[in-house]
DNA sequence: TAGGGGAGGTATCCG
DNA sequence: ACCTCCCCTA
């Protein structure tokens, strides 16, 4: 391969990036608006280091998620041709220092499996049976949830909990229960793995020399959402050399909800005295309007340092931000609007819609599947949750780690033999007494005494299944044969036939999924094992799953779009409640950090974006009304002409909805005609900026009927006017047509005009 | 023991 | 509207 010449590194790259790039020892600190290039920086300054002489093995790059990591090695391995430097997660550089120093980190050992978030879940509830605690009263979900804040704010001590923590004893007690069943089972959550790897180092002098003199250049991505004890092991491996640089944007930090503190890369010179900073504040990726309206939106943060983001990106389309009557209608123009797009010359693979809940990506399925628009879901209902996939996993997971008995309850009687409860009781009682693994009791034919006819004889169907995989494995060290092994032993297909045929197809569908996986695995890791297809499974996240180059509509939350770019962007469901998310019992929103999450996902977008709202939601299954988000009005400036509001006109919303509803035959048509043109101009007021959509509420969409006491029944005219000015004209069958403001209308919502 | 049916609770966001 | 859990029956 040709190497690439030293200078040409440094084309493309402004006097700032540059500065960052050939910055030589110690600490640095590079503070990147949204798009202005800090992940160009990071790989170009590792393909600097690696052309300065400094070996891939004594670099370590942390990202965020495992999909940049991937695209960063290569890139910066084809930058410069020599061999790779170390680039992973925080989780994924833990779990191969804990599988390479597993001796050191008893009771486990190498073949540790690693949980997802139900694994752990369902561990907490077999041990809150266990103890007979109603899990009614503590519910696993939080519990888990309580655990992992001790692990991360208290790093797993434990030791003034009581004093802490409401329940501070039981809860004390559950975590010491919980971290025992996991050593025991040799099992570790994600945050075993970082605070295990701080663990080894700290209590490992040779260890921490070793990998301190190893990793002699660091650096950290999306510093901003790194936690506590991710900020230690960086301390750890860093503080000593300090050759530590570090990239982020505090206006894009968004896991707060999951431990990350934002003071890690506040405090960033306090820790490095005398570390270089270095701000960059070009943006490259948005045009002028985009750029525009994101600052309007992020300069409303209060905690925050001021910093504005500028582009010498050409003005482009304004924003559009559309209301729709509900969110099957949002899905709906949606996709005629990608629809013409696309026909346009629009790329699928350029074009993403982004939302702030999973849940929502169902109705903007159906809709694109309706109109023929290739699209991909970006996590979601998670593969490794469907039921056929956590059983295959489970044979997988006992065949790698034998004292798994989490998973080996799950599959001892797949499929089933009468091998129930009483059976598993038993099995576990006897292996608590001779203090074997649950698996060793299963499989000793010498312990069958111990067992009614009929227990010996549905263990020993396990067993034989058991033995042939064992055989399976002998033969062949590739997943897919095992995998193979597994439904051929089990007769997993057939055992499908005798369900409904969709669902029994769909599984299939699944099935061979997974065996696709499998053999995918074995292609690209030749040195591969079961062990570490296992861990692929668990540690990927859902944007590591995205296959970018499929031309293909991308569906993904606010939280996955960080960090990704496309040329057309459309943010469903900006309404107050969803974006801010409001949840109905607990406490309140932190509207700061939601206001950075719709920052993120509108600096995603380089040429156009959309945002959308409706008049009404379903949730739970109940219609809401919804509110647009007061971030909405937090878009422009009085001026400014960067956003443009749209409104289907009352014609082209009626003939859409007759056409739709005769193609499928919907029996409810009522309240979707007879929409009159709705009166939205957001320069019509003196004062448009402020308070916008105030948060009032806003129910009345042309065609609405309304009472009042003393005009008696009528209809909704137009609504027009902002905030406090907002004016509702209802049109009464007897009065005539009034005025109202609407925050101090009288008026009673009773139905659609069709509905009479 | 297994699987259906009804009731009741329920949704963030994720490596 | 959907999923999980529990209870009841075959
Ligand atoms: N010096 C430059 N000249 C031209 N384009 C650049 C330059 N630096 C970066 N870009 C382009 O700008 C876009 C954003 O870059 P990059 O993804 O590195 O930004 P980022 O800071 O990581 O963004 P974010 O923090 O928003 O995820 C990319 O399309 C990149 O190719």
């Amino acid at each position: 391969m040709e190497e690439t010449r030293f200078d040409e590194l440094l084309e493309e790259l402004n006097p700032a990036q540059r500065e960052a790039v050939v910055h030589g020892q110690g600490p640095l600190m590079v503070l990147a608006g949204a798009g202005s290039g800090k992940t160009r920086v990071i790989t170009h300054r590792i393909a600097h280091l690696l052309r300065s002489g400094v070996p891939g093995d004594n670099v370590l790059a942390i990202t965020f998620t495992n999909k940049a990591a991937g695209e960063m090695k290569e890139r910066t391995e084809r930058l410069c041709g020599s061999s790779g430097p170390w680039v992973s997660t925080f989780h994924s550089f833990s779990a191969k220092l804990l599988r390479r120093h597993a001796y050191r980190i008893e009771p486990y050992d190498s073949s540790f499996t690693i949980c997802d978030r139900d694994d752990c879940k369902a561990l907490v509830k077999t041990i809150l049976k266990e103890q007979n605690i109603d899990s009614q009263l503590w519910d696993p979900a939080s519990l888990l949830s309580s655990i992992s804040k001790i692990k991360n704010v208290r790093q797993g001590d434990d030791a003034s909990l009581g004093s802490d923590y409401k329940h501070g004893q039981v809860l004390r007690d559950l975590y010491n229960l919980y971290t025992e069943a996991m050593r025991e089972r040799n099992l570790l959550d994600f945050d075993d793995l970082l605070l295990l790897t701080v663990r080894l180092l700290e209590e490992n002098e040779d260890l921490l020399e070793r990998y301190r003199e190893q990793f002699r250049f660091i650096l950290i991505d999306e510093y901003q959402d790194t936690n506590s004890v991710q900020y230690r092991i960086s301390s750890l491996l860093a503080k000593s050399h300090g050759n530590l640089c570090i990239t982020g944007d505090p206006d894009q930090s968004i896991y707060h909800w999951r431990g990350a503190d934002i003071n890690n890369i506040l405090n960033f010179e306090k820790d490095y005295p005398g570390a270089r900073i270095i701000l960059l504040e070009q943006n490259y990726r948005s045009t002028g309007n985009i750029l525009a309206t994101a600052n309007a939106l992020i300069s409303r943060n209060i905690e925050r340092k001021p910093k504005d983001l500028w582009t010498e990106n050409p003005q482009g389309e304004p924003v559009r931000i559309y209301r729709f009557l509900n969110e099957m209608e949002e899905a709906r123009e949606i996709s005629t609007l990608l629809r013409s797009l696309i026909d346009a010359g629009t790329p699928c693979g350029d074009i993403a819609i982004f939302y702030r809940l999973n849940a929502f990506s169902r109705a903007l399925e159906q809709e694109l599947i309706y109109s023929n628009i290739p699209y991909a879901i970006v996590g979601g209902i998670e593969f490794f949750l469907r039921k056929e996939i956590k059983d295959l996993l489970g044979f997988l997971r006992i065949m790698d780690n034998p004292r798994d008995s989490e998973s080996l309850k799950r599959v001892i009687n797949v499929p089933p033999r009468g091998l129930g409860k009483g059976t598993i009781a038993r099995l576990e009682s006897v292996a608590r007494e001779l203090g074997k693994s649950l698996l060793d009791v299963a499989l000793s034919e010498e312990l069958d005494e111990l067992f009614t006819t009929r227990q010996r004889k549905a263990i020993g169907g396990f067993r034989s299944i058991h033995h042939k995989l064992v055989d399976a494995r002998k033969e062949s060290a590739s997943v897919e044969e095992i995998l193979r092994a597994i439904l051929r032993e089990t007769g997993y297909e057939r055992l499908l036939d005798g369900m409904g045929h969709e669902e029994a197809q769909e599984r299939k569908t699944n099935i061979g999924e997974l065996v696709g996986a499998a053999v995918e695995y074995d292609r690209n890791h030749p040195e591969g094992s079961l062990t570490g297809f296992l861990e692929l499974t668990a540690i990927l996240g859902d944007v590591d799953r995205w296959d970018r180059r499929e031309d293909r509509v991308s569906l993904m939350t606010l939280h996955s779009a960080k960090g990704l770019e496309f040329p057309v962007v459309l943010i469903a469901g900006v309404e107050d409640g969803v974006l801010p998310l409001l949840r109905s019992d607990d406490a309140e929103p932190d509207i700061e950090e939601e206001r950075r999450l719709l920052f993120v996902g509108i600096t995603r977008a380089k040429q156009a974006l959309y945002l959308t709202h409706t008049n009404s939601r379903q949730r739970f299954g109940q219609i809401n009304q919804s509110i647009p988000s007061r971030f909405l009005g937090e878009l422009t400036r009085p001026t400014d002409e960067s956003v443009e509001h749209i409104e289907l006109d009352a014609e082209t919303r009626a003939s859409l909805h007759g056409q739709r509803v005769r193609r499928l035959g919907f029996g409810r048509t009522r309240e979707e005609d007879c929409l009159d043109e709705l009166d939205i101009d957001p320069f019509a007021d003196e004062d448009p900026f402020g308070d916008f959509f105030d948060g009032d509420e806003d129910p009345y969409l042309a065609g609405t009927r309304v009472a009042h006491e003393e005009y008696g029944e009528g209809e909704v005219v137009r609504t027009n006017g902002f905030g406090e000015r907002r004016r509702v004209t209802v049109r009464f069958e007897d009065a005539g047509e009034k005025q109202f403001v609407i925050s101090h209308a009288n008026l009673r919502i009773i139905g659609f005009s069709s509905d009479s």
